[in-house]
DNA sequence: AAGGTATTCAACCGCATTAGT
DNA sequence: CACTAATGCGGTTGAATACCT
């Protein structure tokens, strides 16, 4: 039997009453229990079948960006936001590939991440948020700050942590006080042995209980094997100063780097002492300082 | 309190790619 | 190989909300 084409204009979409617009808790309901039931895949027919007013994509959409279990709401977390940072230097706008890498996250949130946030940070410094000044300076000024910040709200959950313990501790004896772990995010360093750990030079080099256990992605097809998650591709050079981090491109496979970043000309293992502190000396050095640089603006709740 | 402006993010659009026939 | 439908992706839009004056 011929396949026949039927592509509907928006006109005709409404003359056979497709709903666009805003999803109703009804529709979602609907969504949710006939993929419960059926799976998901075959948009156009589920959205028949289920009884659904809406294209086929219109669902998809829904479930993928919205509805699906597993999505994780809320803000980003420093060390998310650090790795689309990083992601996005080396892969440019490959939105999807970059969520494959952060669990729960859609590729919708991190392009409105991207957009809202950084680019707004590019805006106001007045720079082009896909040239080489604007990676400096994300990589000069940013990152650290995120790193701070994750080690203020490490430091913090320790703290309460410790103060319920504490707690338990005096409300029943027999509770046995869990040990702290408080790696300090800015003595990081990337650990061959164990990639899925950020390992701490300073406090613990060489115990694994005293280790960032970082959780593994999402099964990632054998093309995308690089780079792994967070906590690998970034670290803290101890031949550098505190404040200046640069990309591990070693652990980068050759393929993707057919695929250069979107501004440089050069690939990330160029990335040097030198261009971190010219980067930072310049910026330091010019009317780039830390309010405009607002980390705070970009770490916000909603 | 009201009106204007800025920001956020869900949803849409169009194009590219993939899979089936 | 050609054609088509389904799916995936990135860019864009616009309604809702937050913020400012």
């Amino acid at each position: 039997m011929p396949i026949v084409a039927k592509r509907f204009s928006r006109s005709n979409e409404e003359e056979i009453g497709l709903r666009r617009g805003p999803w109703t808790l009804e529709e979602d309901t609907q969504l949710i229990h006939y993929i419960a039931c059926h799976g998901e895949g075959r948009w156009n027919m589920l959205a028949k079948c289920a009884g659904l007013k809406r294209t086929g994509k219109s669902c998809r959409l829904r479930w993928l960006n919205y509805l699906k279990p597993d999505i994780k709401r809320g803000n980003l977390t420093p060390q998310e936001q650090l790795l689309i940072l990083e992601l996005h230097s080396k892969w440019g706008n490959r939105w999807s590939k970059i969520a494959q890498h952060l669990p729960g996250r859609t590729d919708n949130e991190i392009k409105n991440y991207w957009r809202t946030r950084v680019q707004k940070q590019a805006r106001q410094l007045n720079i082009e948020s896909n040239s080489k000044r604007f990676l400096d300076a994300v990589r000069c000024f940013w990152m650290p700050r995120l790193l701070q910040k994750m080690e203020q709200t490490t430091t913090a959950a320790t703290a309460a942590a410790a103060v319920d313990t504490a707690i338990m501790n005096s409300q029943n004896s027999t509770v046995p006080s869990m040990p702290s772990p408080s790696p300090s995010p800015n003595k990081m360093l990337h650990n061959p042995n164990h990639p899925t750990e950020i390992s701490s030079c300073v406090t613990s080099p060489n115990t694994s209980s005293n280790s960032m256990k970082i959780s593994q992605p999402p099964e990632i097809s054998e093309d995308q094997k690089s780079p792994p998650a967070f906590g690998n591709t970034f670290y803290n050079n101890p031949f550098l100063n505190d404040n200046c981090y640069y990309l591990d491109s070693g652990i980068y496979d050759l393929e993707d780097m057919t695929q250069p970043p979107m501004s440089a000309t050069r690939t990330n293992d160029d990335f040097t002492l030198s261009d971190c502190q010219m980067a930072e000396s310049h910026w330091v050095g010019n009317e780039v300082a830390d309010t405009l640089w607002n980390i705070d603006e970009l770490w916000q709740f909603r």
